[in-house]
DNA sequence: ATGAAAGCGCTAACAA
DNA sequence: TTGTTAGCGCTTTCAT
């Protein structure tokens, strides 16, 4: 690892010169920078990154803070998150605390203001809002990826998306293919992340006039698992429902499961829909309807904002952006509905 | 974002004092000690990494180059790797090349020697082994992941993990079940990184004396698509197979796949087996029957063969430790054979 | 038990 | 056009 020092020794010129060269700042006599060059290459000189981050105060390291790469969606959204910030010359420091808020707050400590120069964050149940804001007074800019409950905005900068919108437009196709028995499988409790996403479903099936009484909803965890639970325990109660609202598509994925179990057809005797889009979505069989959520799009702004976040000195206003609406992907999972299947 | 001096001066003691509270070295008394730590708590005060690792030469951070996320196994790994990591007190840098030389090149200039210590490396075809050897000599530690390829051992350290076996497992697990017209799909080129899967796949054929004519293997890429099409291509013009070998899940899930479209019941009129045992495998329907590879333990043994070298100063003679042997996980892609299936 | 001083590798004024 | 100087925040001898 040669340095600086040694690059301008072999060139004859003074470290700052070397700089100078390399960074292209102040002026340089051609010639120079030839000897310059040809020692850098000589040598192998890579710059430092830690004294550079040093001596600019920053590092040009953003830091995402992901719950579980459990879920096939993080790491989706992580490679988004990357893509936008390589874009702009940064490097993406993966954090992944794993649901454990011991380790949320090791990495919030160690990563906020010195390995990064920002922390963005994913959306979770359990984000603890009080710890980020505490961090932001700290002076380390946040910015949450991806929040979807309109009603609860945090005092942060946040990237929101209008997933009570993606709920009306899977209700709003399952209403269209005639059904009017739908069940809901939610991914989170009754309080939880995907609340809006349930209630733009039963708002949809309100303004429709189907009914929709409370047994026919099952809340749960957001896993393939707990969908094909919910499924279960839903399809055993209420056994006539023609077609199921999931409010995301790992669950959803556990619901097309369920029915396979039950020896249930999708979508001739039950259609499922769900939210988001993971790959899987496409992946399993049936390929399942879902509406999509913009989460390149999110990732970007998330990063965007992010940027101007650190240009305005981390003190303005806290701001956000919506990203575009969801869109509805018609697949395999969803049918017209029949007659009865009894 | 305060610092040390600041500590001190509103602790009253130079900041030489607080590192030494902060680190447990050097001895303090205990009212200083209280004084510093009220004063680092009232402060806020966290340590500057990157001043830490200028003074120390070294960042306390590993950096993994995956090459694409894509992969749902990768993520995966890239999990079990920054748990590891974790144990040991080190942040993880996530570097995804996206399958790009380019990318791949920047990542390995910027990181290698300032912002990560070293540089784990996941397989791939394409793994450049020149570019990763001109690094190490640069000095950087570099360690490979899961090499599978036994007669081309690198001049670096890796982790081996014993893939001929794993075909060998997959193909005996086959034969047992009574198959003896099994095909292959292959999710590399017949050069490539899973040639060692099928060598064993192959050996064991040939040591049960069952035939396995060049026409009754295909090989691809390492997705579902490609395994699907290698699937439908392998059935066209061997109708009579019972049994589909395939080097790996992704592509395991995609001969299930061509299997549904072409009407045949798994596991009863053909068997199906892949080998890593990703998440998705129990996920698809039918389950697929693998081999698992040990993947958490390869991960956890490339970050205690990298601080090995860490340790030894990147000077020591490369080495390579194995993983366990890979184990046979029966899910429900596999049946013994029916007399004929037409 | 604590302080003083030097320096990690780099950048950014300012001088020459 | 190039060199000099100072300093980023921290750790680490070596004194006291």
């Amino acid at each position: 690892m040669s340095t600086l020092v040694e690059v301008g020794r072999l060139a004859g010129v003074t470290p700052a010169t070397v700089s100078n060269v390399l960074r292209g700042r102040g002026r340089v006599s051609d010639a120079t920078r030839e000897r310059v060059l040809a020692a850098v290459q000589q040598l192998g000189y890579r710059p430092n990154l830690n004294a550079r981050a040093l001596v600019e105060g920053r590092p040009h390291t953003i830091a995402l803070i992901v719950s579980s790469i459990a879920n096939p969606f993080y790491p989706e959204f992580a490679l988004a998150v990357e893509k936008a910030v390589r874009k702009r010359d940064y490097f993406l420091l993966v954090c992944n605390t794993n649901n454990d808020p011991a380790q949320e707050a090791a990495y919030l400590d160690a990563v906020g203001g010195s390995l990064a120069q920002g922390v963005l964050v994913m959306n979770a149940d359990f984000v603890r809002v009080e710890e980020l804001l505490a961090l932001r007074r700290r002076g380390v800019p946040v910015v949450l990826c991806m929040w979807e409950k309109p009603d609860e905005a945090p005092e942060l900068p946040y990237i929101g998306v209008d997933f009570h919108q993606a709920g009306v437009i899977a209700a709003e196709h399952l209403l269209k293919l005639g059904h009017t028995r739908i069940g809901a499988v939610v991914g989170s409790e009754p309080t939880g992340n995907h609340i809006w996403r349930y209630r733009g479903f039963c708002d949809a099936l309100a303004r429709a006039g189907v009914p929709h009484p409370p047994e026919e909803v099952r809340f749960g965890g957001d896993t393939i698992d707990a969908g094909r639970n919910a499924a279960h325990g839903l399809l055993a109660a209420v056994p006539d429902l023609s077609a199921i609202f999931v409010s995301n598509d790992l669950p959803a994925i556990g619901v097309l499961q369920a029915a396979a179990d039950l020896g249930l057809e999708v979508p001739s005797d039950l259609s499922v829909i769900g939210i988001t889009d993971i790959q899987l979505a496409h992946q399993v069989r049936p390929a399942l309807t879902t509406v999509a959520v913009p989460s390149e799009e999110a990732a970007e702004l998330a990063v965007q904002l992010m940027m101007e976040v650190i240009e305005d000195g981390n003190n303005a206003v806290p701001r956000h952006a919506m990203t575009s609406v969801p869109q509805l992907v018609v697949r395999d999972s969803t049918a017209r509905v029949r007659r009865s299947r009894n």
